[in-house]
DNA sequence: CATACTTACTTAACGTTGTTAATTTAACAA
DNA sequence: TTGTTAAATTAACAACGTTAAGTAAGTATG
C-alpha cells in the first residue's frame, strides 16, 4: 500500500534504513556480489526506490563510507583524553586496529576498496573536526609528541610522521583482513603481530 | 576460418594471449570493469573461446596472479645475493616496494584484492622456492639476520618478524595506491614515507 | 573414397545485473 | 469534484557472465 507525502524526518529515516541494509550485506558478502533488488527486498521496497535517495550504487556506497568515518573517528574520541601525549599514540593505534579488526569490511570499504577519490566538499563530514575526521585526530596527536620534544631530533615533518603511522598499522591490518586466509603464508597471532608493529614504531620514533 | 587440431605449445600460446590481453585491460581499469566480451575481442576471439581455456573469470584472474607473483620473485632475486644480510633486507623492501608502486594495478590483484584463498595446491608455483616464492625469500633473509644475531634479543619468531617487516613496506604501498589521489589527506612524498618507515623498522627491529 | 569422430571455435540464448521510463496509487489543494 | 504532486511500482533496456547448441575443418577408420 503505497504513497503519501513525506516529512523530511521520514525521508531520513528510510536513508538511513537504505544505508543501513545495504551495509550489513555489502559487509557479508562484498559490493558487488550484492543486487540492489536485494537490497531492496531486505527492506520491503522495490529497487527503483533506492534511486529515489541515491544517484547510483556507487552514491549508495560513498554515502555508507562518510557514516562509517564518522563511527570511526567517534570510536577514537574516548581514548584523545589520555593525558600522557605518546600513551594517547599507542591508544589511538590500538583503537584504530580495533575498528578495522572487527569491522573487516567496513574497513575494505573505506581504506581498500577503489572508489572515485573522497572529495571533502561533497562529503557530509567536517575535516579537521576533533569529532569527525580520524586523520585529524592522527595528526593531533602526533603534533602533541613532536610539541613534547618525544620525538627523535631528524624527525620534524608532522604529518610523514603521521601517515608512516598510518601506514605501519594500516598495514597490518589490510594484510590481515585481504590474506589472512590465505595458505600459501604460516600466519602468526595477529596480537602479536600488531603489538610487535606498534614496539618498532616507538622504538623507531622516539627519542631513546 | 576456424579450427585446426593444436599442439600442446600453440594452446599454451593463445594461454598467455589471453592472459596478457586480460591482464592489460584489468591492470588499467580494474577486475570488474572489463568484460569477457572485450578480452576476447582484444585477441580477435569470440568471448567463449576465454571459456575453453579458463573456467571462469576468476580462474582467468588467478592465473594473472600467478604469473605475476613469479614477476615479483624474479625481481626480487638479484638482491638476494648481496652479502651483508641487513643490507640485503634493506634491499629486498625496496625492491617489493618499488614492483608495488610501478605495477599499481598488478599489485592490487595480488594483494588487496578479494579472491578465494590461494591454495599452494593448485598454483603453478612452488612453495618454498628461492626462484618463485617471494615470501620464502623475505622469511630467509629475516632468518639470516636473525643468525648473525642482529635483532634485538627479545625477537625469536622469524614468521613473526618477517610479517611485521611485510606489514609496514605493504601498509605504505597499499595507503599509496588506494589512497594516494585522495583530497582528504595532505600526502607527503612517497618516497620519504617508503624511507621512513624502512628507517623506523631497522631501527625498531635491530640491536643498537 | 566415404563415414564417423574429434577439435576449435562461433552464434544463440539464459538468467541477472544496474538503471531508466512509464505508470499507478494515494494524499492534499482548489 | 478535479487537478496536482509525491511516493512508489511495474516494465523494459542494454550489458554482463556463462551455458548450450551448432558448425566447420581436420583426423582416423572402414
Amino acid at each position: 500500500m503505497p504513497p503519501k507525502p513525506k516529512t523530511e524526518a521520514e525521508k531520513h529515516q528510510l536513508r538511513t534504513l537504505i544505508i543501513d541494509a545495504a551495509r550489513e550485506l555489502f559487509v557479508a558478502r562484498g559490493v558487488d556480489a550484492v543486487t540492489m533488488r536485494e537490497i531492496a527486498k531486505r527492506i520491503g521496497y522495490s529497487a527503483t526506490s533506492i534511486y529515489l535517495h541515491f544517484a547510483d550504487k556507487e552514491a549508495l556506497l560513498k554515502a555508507i563510507c562518510d557514516t562509517d568515518f564518522l563511527a570511526l573517528a567517534t570510536s577514537l574520541k574516548n581514548m584523545m583524553q589520555i593525558a600522557d601525549p605518546v600513551e594517547r599514540m599507542q591508544a589511538l593505534g590500538r583503537g584504530y586496529a580495533a575498528f578495522a579488526l572487527t569491522h573487516p569490511n567496513h574497513y575494505r570499504l573505506m581504506f581498500m576498496t577503489a572508489h572515485a577519490p573522497i572529495n571533502p566538499d561533497d562529503s557530509s563530514l567536517q575535516q579537521n573536526s576533533a569529532e569527525q575526521d580520524a586523520y585529524f585526530q592522527l595528526k593531533t596527536v602526533v603534533s602533541a609528541v613532536h610539541i613534547a620534544d618525544r620525538f627523535r631530533p631528524d624527525l620534524q615533518d608532522v604529518d610523514l610522521i603521521a601517515q608512516t603511522i598510518w601506514a605501519g598499522v594500516h598495514g597490518v591490518c589490510s594484510l590481515q583482513i585481504s590474506m589472512s586466509c590465505d595458505k600459501w603464508v604460516n600466519w602468526t597471532d595477529i596480537s602479536a603481530r600488531l603489538q610487535l608493529m606498534q614496539t618498532v614504531m616507538l622504538r623507531g620514533l622516539l627519542r631513546d
